[in-house]
DNA sequence: GTGAAAGCGCTAACAC
DNA sequence: GTGTTAGCGCTTTCAC
């Protein structure tokens, strides 16, 4: 690292007071037309910029959001993530990355490097936290935005899709469709997004009289989603059961595993042997080799959301903590007979 | 945010200088054990973790990486990303992602941005630099590492795949398999990346006598490379002219645009009516609906590689530039016409 | 409006 | 091995 050119040098140069320097390069300054010319000049000519660090560390502000994430095979958080980051970097911000890895649950070492980095505030776009957690970044004081789960904890603000009216949707566009053996690839259990989703679709199930046909676990994985349909579909397994002539799949990354494996593997066609629904509604779901009916989860909306809700937490420390619930579309393609009446447009 | 518990509070509370405690934190410590246990006790109870921005502040090491990346639809970017944030996590650093927009040219003020933060070193994993980067780069002495390009600029480490190789082996399969109109669709031509396959591509051709057939640009993007696709295959551009019998595709992104587009509009089936291949060998293309043959880029090996050099570089700032290419294999699938004896395994 | 001085939380000489 | 001291580069009172 070549020497640091810092504000004293500029100072000298321009023959004026450190002080007055970092004025010049402050946001609320004070400075004189005149001091503000010669100050900038002697710094582009030394190319000289403040250093972050330095000025969090009295400040309190560092300008860093930490964002933890995982499995970025699903596409849904590739998504996030740039949309999260540009948001970010037009208020000022910028993203520290923390890959979560989904095997061990080293969560709480995780935030605990967050922390060191006096992030001000953080985003959990993966992986879940325990209460212990939550209230450890509580005692921080660096404000926590859940994106795309909930938690029980009343006290994290959180930004999710109407998950449990998504899965009702879902539901009834199934029964409308007179699907006979409705079945289920639930995500992780451990979600709050799969059990909302889960419970919607049950729910609404339950109150049209239609009883469950079947269900698989796929963890949000696709393997294990592509196990999870073979358990449901291959022939060793439902020996002479018939099998389901529609899937809800918890969500579209597995929803893809899933056709894929049904049709490559079992010969299935989609929709006319089995529909499928997904949830998400990532890009490739619109992409004509699947066609996939999903429900959306508005991408653009929950990030702006969420992004707000960070920024008021982080300018305003005794602003309540806030859950947004957005509605999803169902998104109606061809992975799924349609109901008379019902298609889009 | 609530006050913050520093060296200090520990100190007194463990009965021990401010000193003592810095050194129980720190690697290369010298501290007796009672010393040690006393100040872990105290820190322990007043949930004291040092400040990581302090202390880069006087040891000028932010432990922070940069990291430029765009267009995180292109799966091979996510995956990158994720498997860099990995081995950058397990080496004690963290990512600063900066999300480089394609449309504007921004990277100078991202780059001015990164070296706010005191970034230990930066990674470019998408968008080029301009020379004058580079040279900036170089004067402020923060290490860059190219991540799937490289520049004319001597000065910037680059790790890459070797490209021309890889562009002469597809041109190699295609003539194989008795392609008699072979066409490329091509990247963004300021790309390194694709000057590189393209010229190895058509190097091979001419060396075999074969005319390229037809040629378009895709510029790495979804929808321009349908466009290129439909100015290719589309019945009123082609009007009673023969349609390419096989296409080298320069990446999988645009690949499976590719194939998803002629497929679907134009009816094309492929390999029987036209071969595709593509570059990279993204998860998405080993899926049976595309079964795409392409040019595996070893991301992992990138991945080390990037690593190695770069933090090589952070630690002895003399140790010189590289630039690693590493071969990548033809994989192959079923989207292009196999010639006799060429099947894998 | 400007400069002098103090200090953010920490590490790194330096004495003992 | 431990405490004392001096800053890292900056913002922020406080006088003027």
């Amino acid at each position: 690292m070549k020497e640091a050119i810092t504000s004293q040098h500029v100072a000298r140069k321009a023959g004026v007071s450190q002080s007055a320097v970092s004025r010049v390069f402050s946001p609320g300054a004070s400075a004189s037309a005149e001091m503000t010319a010669k100050v900038q000049q002697a710094a582009n000519e030394l190319g000289y910029r403040p250093n972050i660090l330095a000025r969090s560390l009295i400040t309190g502000k560092s300008k860093i959001i930490g964002v933890v994430v995982a499995y970025l095979e699903n596409q849904f958080y590739p998504q996030a993530l740039e949309k999260l980051s540009l948001a970010l970097q037009q208020q000022g911000f910028h993203v520290l990355v923390f890959m979560a890895t989904m095997t061990d649950d080293n969560v709480d070492q995780l935030l605990d490097e967050l922390l060191d980095y006096q992030v001000e505030g953080i985003i959990m776009a993966s992986a879940s936290m325990s209460s212990d957690l939550a209230r450890r970044c509580r005692k921080s004081g660096v404000p926590v935005v859940l994106f795309n789960r909930r938690q029980d904890d009343e006290t994290l603000s959180a930004v999710t899709s109407n998950n449990i009216l998504g899965g009702r949707k879902v539901a009834q566009f199934l029964i409308a469709g007179n699907h006979q053996r409705i079945a289920h690839i639930a995500g992780w259990e451990g979600a709050s997004t799969q059990r909302d989703r889960e419970l919607g679709f049950i729910t609404e199930l339950q109150q049209q009289g239609v009883p469950l046909f079947n269900r698989e676990v796929g963890n949000y994985h696709f393997e294990s989603a592509q196990q999870a349909a073979r358990a449901m579909f291959g022939r060793e397994k439902t020996n002479g059961k018939p099998i389901p002539d529609a899937v809800f799949v918890g969500n579209d990354h597995m929803a893809l595993a899933v056709m894929e494996c049904i049709r490559d593997e079992f010969g299935l066609r989609v929709p006319e042997d089995v529909s499928i629904v997904g949830y998400d509604d990532v890009d490739l779901a619109s992409w004509p080799s699947f066609s996939l009916t999903t429900i959306r989860q508005p991408l653009n909306r929950m990030v702006s959301e969420t992004v707000n809700t960070l920024v008021n937490n982080i300018n305003d420390s005794a602003s309540a903590s806030s859950r947004i619930e957005i509605d999803g579309d169902l998104i109606i393609r061809n992975s799924a007979r349609v109901p008379d009446g019902w298609n889009n447009a």
